[in-house]
Parts: C-alpha cells; structure tokens; sequence
RNA sequence: GCACCCGUAGCUCAGCUGGAUAGAGCGCUGCCCUCCGAAGGCAGAGGUCGUGAGUUCGAAUCUCGCCGGGUGCGCCA
C-alpha cells in the first residue's frame, strides 16, 4: 500500500546502504532510529529525515557534514511511490542536521490516484504482519444494565479493534465474563426478591447490600413466567445455582444488546464460571507454584489507611513483587475460595496459551489499582513471552446545556449507556468517546453533542463528507455517471492539481497511512478522530477558497478537463473521511 | 503513607513515542454569502508547556526531586 513516508524512508536508507557500500559510511549501522516525518512547519519541506543526527555517533562524523553527504547522494536518485518512479524531489540541508525534502507535485499526484485505487482501503497496512492479539473490552459485570462509562471501554476497544485490523493484525475480541464471583450470588439473591414479588408476594425495600435496580422487576417475573411457583418457600441452596444461571443469562442478553445498539461485536465471551469448572485455576496455580512464585504469608495493612477490621492472616501469595508489583498479591479468600485475581491469571495464561503472546485489556477508571499486578502476573504465566498493555478509560461525566447530570444508583437516577445511545444515536456517541485520550477524564454534553455547529466534532467531519458528497451529485448534471467513478476519476489531468491550497490537501491526505500506523503502534484509536478533524478542516477551507475565487471552486463549467481533476480530490477526501470513520464504527452521511 | 493518571492560550483539549519559530476549538476583536451547502471560512490578539535540576546535537515529550488535582490501596469484581 502506497505510504509516501516509507517510500522516501526507503529510498534514505538504500541511500545510506550505498554509501556503506563506497566505504563513505562504516558497515551495518544501526538504521531503526532514522524517520522520515512531515516537519512542523511546512517551509522545511515536505518531509524531513533525521538521518545524518541519528547516524552522525556511530559514523563518527559532524551531523551537519554527514547530512550533506547523505543529500548529495540523495540527490538525483529514484523514487518510487505509487505509480511515481523518478527523481522528482529536491533535498536541502538544514541546521543541526535535518535533510529536508521537497516532492514534485507529480509525486503528490500519484498520492491521490493511489488513493482513488484504493478506496476505503487506502491506509491498509501491514505493520502487524498478521500478529495475534487479543483486545479484551467491555467485560461489564453481569449483573445490570451499562452505564455510560462501559460504553467509552466499548468504543474505545472497539475502535483500537478495527484499527489494529486495519494496519495488518489478526485481532480477537473478546468479553470476560465475571460471572463466578460472590456477585452473582447476590444477584441471585436480588432475583429471587423480585421473584417473589412477581407471584404477588409484598416485598420491603430492598435489603442494603442486594441489588435495587428495576430491570431485575422484569427478570423476577419472566422467571415466575418459566418456573411458576417451584422456588417458593425452598432453601437458598437449592435455587441459589438456577436463579443464578437465569439472571446472568438475562443480564448477558441485556449487555449484549446494548453492545448491538452501540455497533459493538466480540468474537468470544469467556466464562470465569466455565474457567474455574475446567480447573484453569488449579493447573494455572500448579504452574506458578513450580516456579516457586506462591507462598504463605501475611501482608502489611495499607500505611495511612488501615480497613477498621484489618487483623492480620496468613494467605496464599502470588509473588507479584518480583515482577514490578509493589506487594505479594493473595489468591484466596479467607473463606478458602479463589480470588477474583486468580482467576484472572488462570483466564489471561489461557489466552497466552491459545496463541495470543500480544495482549490488550480495555478496563475503567476503577481498575487502575490493579494494572500492574495484571501484567506482574502476565510476566509470570507467560515466562516472560507476553505483553500486556491495559488501557485505563477515565470517567465520562454527564452535562445537559453545561449543567451536570446527577447520577446516584440509589436515587435511580442512574443514566445508562442506552438511554444515551437512544437519545444521541450510535454514531454521535463513538466518535464522541475518542475525542479525548482515553487516560483522559471526558466530559459529554447532550445538548452540545445535538448541535449542528462546528463546535460539535462529529457534525464537522460529517459535514466535510457530505459536502464532497454533495459536490459529486452536482457535478453528475453535467457528466455521465460513468465519468465519476473513482475508476475514472484515476485518469483525469490530475497535473492541473497545482494550487498550494490543493496541493496542501492531498498532503494532509497522505499522512493517512502514517496516521494509522502510529496510531496502532501506539494503540491510541482517539488519534483517528483528530486527523479526521484536520482533514475536514483542511477540505472546508479549500471549499471556502473557492468562494472567494471563482477560478478556485470544484465544478467549473468552462474546464471539464480540470473539473474532473478537482473531483478526484474531492473524492479523494471522501475516501480518507470514510476509512476513518469505518475504524470509529461511524457511517459516513452522504447529505445532511 | 504508597501506587497509578493528569498539569500546555482566559476555558476545553491535541501535540505523530526526542526534532526546527508549541497547535486546534470555544470566547474576544475585525472581516467574507448574486457564487459547488455561511451547518462554513479568513485575519488579529492571547504561552516562563506547574516547578527545579539532570540526560544530549536537540526536551512539552525521557530520568529524579518538589508543588497542585484526580483515582485506587487484604478477605469486592
């Protein structure tokens, strides 16, 4: 896939080999350090390499001279980029050591047709070369309905998703279900209230400590619908297993239609129920114990903040401390029964074991306590073999018309992720959520998020597309449908393309491969978001352009040949709109 | 007390894993619709990048110490 940026890093570093070659360089130098980058600002060039200052150390050399060197050896050769192949760029030496260079529009033009061929395509890569990973998101206990902050976990890993797919990874998605835990027990409780009340029984309040809320009103009474009156009057034990099952089996249903509204789909759920029954725990436990990572101890209360109940107790630790962790973490509760903890070793050592050496948690702004003990843990299971990387969403705070919505679950003025999705449709909500960096705490605004104003990022991108969308229905009055598609449109004058203003669009245009690339490596999906916003910019400025200078606009009547040229690049922005928006899991609006 | 995250224009935030004169939106000032969508755009003003050191050709970015804010801290998940 056409990326100017590896082209000309490519063509720096044959230039480099070829030096090496002629004795002007020592051999094998070490290369990984030199980038090719657009400078910030654009009199420099159009890219820039830091070649001669990365390699001017091991060359022993004055970076300055080196990089004269290595311009004059650039100098004249061929660059091949797209359907480009020739030596249309000029190279200039720069203070501490830059070499910058400056492409012909001719390279920029194969750019755009590159792009054209390419469709939604363009900016595929193949960085991930086909390695697994693993994303775990969402993971939302089963136990209610999502809140508005599951829905950031959701988007954000379901965008770094799509994104690492897009730049060349094999991407698994996958759900954890905590549905072991003393939780569920509590569930099973809270159903078998509402159970009750369902066959006509007066039910208090709510005991403190079971679950309130009113979507278990609806379980109880499909439950009564099922079982009719069996459970009544019949020990916990009996009903506590089947209660339970039913009421995760409702929840899950629940989340997972949430996740449909919300555009969200994973490849597996996994069952910490399942996990422990197949004794994952155990043999992962075994594991760790041969390596002499589990002992008996007893921990220090928390300096500064010592639970009123503390006393100290011997525990089963995992030697977390010996991995980066700041204590030994226990995996069993006093009453004997595995932590939550435990099971997350035994869940992630079996993803590692299914093949995934390359693992991503997405967790919320809670779990922040818990991200080093999880990749202590991962260095353990794994000896070593697998990275970890979890990425923190921060809090998303509600706001009507700059005024904060009051959440409390006790109150039950509880906002949950669907009454959002509904009200501010699918599309609105995911870019939303990648507006900010993740590890960034975000504010939502309903009434802001409504706006058909540039202040809202999601109408301003949408508005770039079907603005290019609206200029491709005018120009089909005049030319045959045939003469537009992006097949054609390959083959218009596109050398008429020479006004700065267009010229500075297909750049922008041309970072697209970059962008994803770095945004992948980076795993930061919010980066999509923001280039999007540059492009739409960039394409209304050019629109604007065309306002104040007729010569400027897209259609001109009296030039069909550089009219279909201009429509390339519209098209052009389009496509780059469209690819990044598929990565947000936003559909791109063709008129507004 | 310890750990993690954050501190960039008046406000809300980007800053491409160390690059050149630090950017955008809002707000403020002044402009642009006979014309492909003004639901936009242009120009101006606005900065000791919390702070002090260190690392090097080069630091908003990396390291350490302070200051300020958020979150978490055995037998919850």
């Amino acid at each position: 896939m056409t990326n100017i940026f590896d082209d000309v890093r490519a063509l720096v570093l044959a230039t480099i080999g070829d030096l090496a070659a002629q004795g002007a360089l020592p051999p094998e130098l070490e290369t990984s350090r030199v980038a090719v980058e657009p400078p910030r600002d654009p009199a420099h060039g159009d890219l820039a390499t830091n070649a001669a200052m990365v390699l001017a150390g091991q060359a022993r050399e004055n970076p300055l001279a080196l990089a004269e060197t290595l311009a004059g050896a650039l100098a004249g050769r061929e660059l091949a980029s797209g359907d480009y192949r020739g030596p249309g760029f000029t190279v200039a030496v720069a203070k501490p050591g830059f070499i910058n260079i400056r492409l012909e529009p001719a390279i920029w033009h194969a750019q755009l047709r590159a792009i054209l061929a390419a469709g939604t395509t363009y900016g595929d890569s193949d960085v991930g070369a086909g390695e697994k990973v693993n994303i775990e998101y969402v993971s939302a206990n089963p136990t209610g309905p999502m809140h508005v902050g599951h829905g950031r976990g959701a988007v954000v890993g379901d965008a770094l998703a799509a994104l690492l797919t897009k730049a060349g990874f094999a991407v698994h998605r996958e759900y954890y279900i905590n549905d072991a835990g003393a939780q569920v027990e509590i569930l099973a409780r809270s159903l078998y209230l509402r159970y009750r009340q369902a066959l006509g029984e007066e039910i208090a309040a709510i005991p403190e400590g079971l679950y309130p809320g009113g979507y278990l009103i609806e379980t109880g009474q499909a439950l009564a619908t099922r079982d009719g009156s069996k459970w009544l009057g019949r020990p916990e034990s009996e009903w506590s297993g089947p209660l339970r099952d039913f009421a995760v089996a409702r929840m899950m249903a629940l989340i997972r239609d949430d996740l449909a509204r919300l555009g969200v789909q994973h490849d597996a759920f996994a069952s910490e129920r399942e996990l422990v029954a197949a004794g994952a725990i155990e043999e992962c436990l075994a594991a760790l114990d041969q390596r002499g990572l589990i002992y008996t101890g007893v921990l220090d209360p928390p300096k500064g903040k010592t639970p009123d109940d503390w006393e100290p107790r011997p525990q089963t630790l995992f030697r977390a401390t010996q991995f980066g962790d700041d204590v030994d973490r226990p995996l069993k509760k006093s009453d004997g029964s595995w932590t939550y903890f435990a099971a997350d070793i035994a869940y992630h050592r079996d993803k590692y074991r299914r093949g995934f050496g390359n693992l991503i948690d997405v967790w919320g702004a809670d779990h922040g306590g818990y991200v080093k003990r999880m990749q202590a843990a991962v260095r353990a299971v794994t000896d070593g073999n697998a990275a970890l990387d979890v990425k923190i969403c921060q809090l998303v705070n509600l706001f009507d018309q700059g005024q904060p919505v009051r959440m409390s679950k006790r109150a039950g003025t509880f906002v949950t992720l669907r009454e959002v999705v509904d009200e501010v449709g699918k599309d609105v909500f995911r870019f939303m959520m990648l507006t900010r960096r993740n590890d960034q705490a975000l504010d939502f605004d309903f009434a802001k998020v409504a706006e058909q104003s540039k202040e809202n990022p999601v109408f301003y991108v949408q508005y770039a597309h079907a603005r290019a969308a609206s200029v491709i229905r005018h120009a089909a009055e005049v030319f045959a449908p045939d003469e537009l598609t992006d097949a054609a449109l390959v083959d218009a004058a596109l050398v008429q393309l020479t006004d700065p203003a267009e010229l500075a669009l297909i750049r922008q245009l041309a970072q697209w491969p970059r962008v994803v690339e770095s945004a992948a490596e980076a795993h930061e999906p919010h980066r999509i978001a923001f280039y999007l916003q540059e492009v739409a910019a960039q394409f209304h400025m050019l629109w604007n352009k065309g306002r104040d200078e007729a010569t400027l606009r897209f259609i001109l009547a009296s030039d069909p040949v550089l009219t279909r040229a201009r429509l390339a690049l519209v098209r052009g922005v389009a496509i780059v709109i469209a690819s990044g928006l598929a990565i947000i899991g936003v559909e791109p609006v063709e008129e507004m």
